[in-house]
DNA sequence: AAAAGTATTGCGACTCATTCTCATTCGCAT
DNA sequence: ATGCGAATGAGAATGAGTCGCAATACTTTT
């Protein structure tokens, strides 16, 4: 589905750490990474960034529009980022698994232009979460994640 | 529409700070207030408390149910607060100029629902802010707010 | 109304994610 | 090779929010 991401034409030149971040976010595609994940996959990966690096290099791809950025945590103020498949998506989020199930709903999508335009707002954005108990967290035989 | 809130009621003892918070939320209650926009408001009203009594007392009224807490800002991880109404609301927020509009919308909800019983979540929680340009602002004669 | 016990506050120290600074290093065009 | 702007590493700084704890303020008991 997403094609191949090169850092050129999206205006950045091809630098160790950015390739590292990358490669750690098409690894793990399917997921939302914190920058301490991409921290910890890195130093696990004999490829080590400093935070700082880390960190600046995932707001240079959010600005180049590699990846989105989210905060799906209302508690601890956490980012998460995934690569930009380009396609606007919302998030369910288990609230004990913590695990996040993308989708979209063209019906909520134009609901939401409706409801703008009755408040007199031009959109340009918006985001929806929703939280809950996963099927499989609802079996009770998944043990909290601590955080 | 809000009856008076009695602290008592909610299981606090009325004390000084809390009858401080709650007066500032009720002569500002059509805004999202930050903790440090309460502490300046207070401090401008020589009702001055410390910022970790503004917090632990937001904290206090948001278990107890007497406040709300958000988080509109994507970038600068604030939380604001505003009276909790008991009757769920969403959220539109103007890139611009940053007020808030809330609104209800049944549609929306009922969709919700059914997303997420179709992915197997039983549903908890959801948190919708939609951003965009107001009215006002779309007329371009409103400063930018420099945050 | 004094004592005793419990709840709350004030204040500063602390945390934790993220950002900033700046000297060093890198990548690339002469 | 040389020069130079862009990018990095390391650590200090920031800023929202939390914690610990001694000092106060309430309540309840006597």
């Amino acid at each position: 589905m997403t094609e191949k991401i090169n850092l050129k034409e999206q205006g950045l030149t091809e630098t160790t750490p950015r390739l590292a971040v990358l490669k750690t976010m098409e690894a793990n595609k399917s997921q939302h990474l914190s920058a301490e994940d991409i921290y910890r996959y890195l130093l696990e990966h004999n490829r080590s960034l400093p935070m700082s690096t880390v960190y600046r290099v995932l707001s240079q791809f959010e600005q180049a529009g590699i990846v989105e950025r989210h905060s799906f945590d209302a508690e601890r103020t956490k980012h998460v980022y995934e690569l930009n498949d380009h396609e606007h998506h919302d998030h369910m989020i288990c609230v004990k698994c913590r695990s996040v199930h993308e989708f979209v709903d063209s019906e909520i999508e134009s609901r939401q232009m409706a409801i703008a335009k009755g408040l007199g707002f031009e959109l340009t954005d918006h985001s929806l979460n929703m939280y809950g108990i996963c099927a499989k967290c609802a079996e009770g035989n998944v043990k909290l994640i601590n955080t």
